[in-house]
DNA sequence: CCGCATCCACGAAGATACTG
DNA sequence: CAGTATCTTCGTGGATGCGG
């Protein structure tokens, strides 16, 4: 068993499961910084999520690795670095939220967006 | 604006808005009964959602008629009848979760599903 | 039969201080 | 920089009783 979320019984099906995986308040907010800056540190995944404390940060970050979302790399260095990825079922999730995420534009906001286009790679890190 | 959940400046993405309104523990399960049996009466609902209180079944109704995801029909008799069906954005709601369903299936249940059919009659007959 | 009102329990989330 | 520990607050869901 990967995690409290992943153990038999828990979902009646597989759109449960899915949400019962990325629901809360900031999981799929955290999920899209992750696929814009794969590689993204600690201090700059919070920075991309605005709102969010560093407790629950920390432990939605946690709870996507053991679930198999992401993927964490320390590095033993002084100052401490730590690196957050998607894992490749982390990526099919975030596709698999794509359609989600397009009738959620059309039906809840309108057709807006307030992230219509990623800024580039240049610009997560300063 | 038709509810709470559904604001300018709720959500910061469409899945972000899609989460914030299908979330929680029992909007897909109930997203879910609603297109397996359309037409269906509260009691009825209540049985099929195994485990939900009136109070939230009642209030988690109110809020998916809200945001335009359920239609909900009271007839006028005794003893009374109210019937509650999918409107058209809840069935492309619905069709919008397919993916993520099928996500969750083979990478959190591990391929297997509680109910033989996902929601989505129409998927399978394309 | 349908559903609301009230009160209560629990877990998730927020603020702050502290450690390696 | 990257977290952990603790206390408090808040929202969600659960139990029960009442009204149309």
């Amino acid at each position: 068993m990967a995690s409290e979320r992943i153990r038999p019984g828990r979902y009646v099906c597989g759109i449960d499961a899915a949400v019962g995986v990325i629901g809360g308040k900031w999981k799929v907010l955290i999920l899209w910084a992750l696929h814009e800056y794969p590689g993204i540190r600690f201090g700059e995944l919070r920075r991309q999520v605005p709102g969010i404390t560093v407790k629950v940060l920390a432990s939605h970050l946690h709870e996507l690795e053991e679930d198999g979302i992401v993927h964490r790399v320390a590095y033993d260095e002084v100052p401490p670095r730590v690196e957050y990825s998607l894992t490749e079922t982390g990526a099919l999730l975030n596709k698999a939220l794509e359609p989600l995420g397009a009738w959620g534009r059309e039906n809840i906001m309108g057709g807006v967006d307030r992230h219509p286009e990623p800024p580039g790679p240049d610009a997560a890190e300063g």
